[in-house]
DNA sequence: TGTCCGATTGGT
DNA sequence: CCAATCGGACAG
């Protein structure tokens, strides 16, 4: 098992977010263990961006975690009912990240099943909020190390460069001239792309 | 303290 | 298209 360690995730949020595509993404637990691959990620950029929470510097209780250095989870709660799971990047007070936006099931999808009533097993990992439900990701995992024997990353196969589709972020129109930025990245034909 | 809203989803 | 649903951001 080639565990991902925070050292890869110390590099800008775009490199990252592109790298992180392929790999692994495993949870486990006392009975269980689950293991997706990433297809679909975002990157928020820090300060500058406008699509960031961490736009212009601010600093919250929510967002605190963007601050902390590369290599730890990023969760947050959104509409009062959904988590997204983010990983942050890059050096300390550097608050940038990467969006988890969809997964596609290797194994243990009967785990996923049981998480989320849907008539599709596309629809269980295929958006963000789908992914977390799913994989029984919360707020418990921010601003916890990614080296944890919970939730981590492992090695996946490497992607070929033209297997990757580059696209404007989901959900920030109200970004301004951020909103067009090509930071969403998706395996090209993949079935578990989020929806859009 | 009070009001407003979202890096989403599911159902019309 | 619109409601669900609530912690937290922010104004006062």
């Amino acid at each position: 098992m080639r565990c991902l360690k925070e050292e890869f995730f110390k590099k800008l949020a775009k490199k990252v977010a592109l790298e992180l595509l392929g790999q692994y993404l495993i949870r486990e637990c006392h009975g269980f263990k689950v293991v997706v691959r990433i297809v679909e990620v975002e990157a928020y950029l820090g300060a500058k961006d406008k699509a960031s929470h961490a736009y212009g510097g601010r600093r919250t209780k929510r967002n605190n975690a963007m601050y902390q250095r590369g290599g730890v989870f990023y969760v947050y709660k959104i509409y009062g009912l959904y988590h997204c799971l983010n990983v942050v990047t890059g050096i300390n007070n550097s608050p940038q990240a990467v969006l988890i936006r969809a997964v596609e099931p290797i194994e243990g999808i009967e785990r996923l099943r049981k998480n989320r009533a849907t008539k599709t097993d596309k629809n269980l990992t295929n958006g963000p909020g789908k992914l977390t439900q799913a994989m029984e990701i919360n707020s418990s995992f921010n601003s916890q190390s990614v080296e944890n024997k919970e939730l981590y990353f492992s090695r996946g196969e490497k992607i070929k460069i033209n297997q990757i589709i580059k696209a404007p972020r989901i959900n920030i129109d109200y970004a301004e001239e951020c909103k067009d930025l090509l930071l969403r990245f998706y395996l090209k034909g993949n079935k578990f792309i989020s929806a859009k």
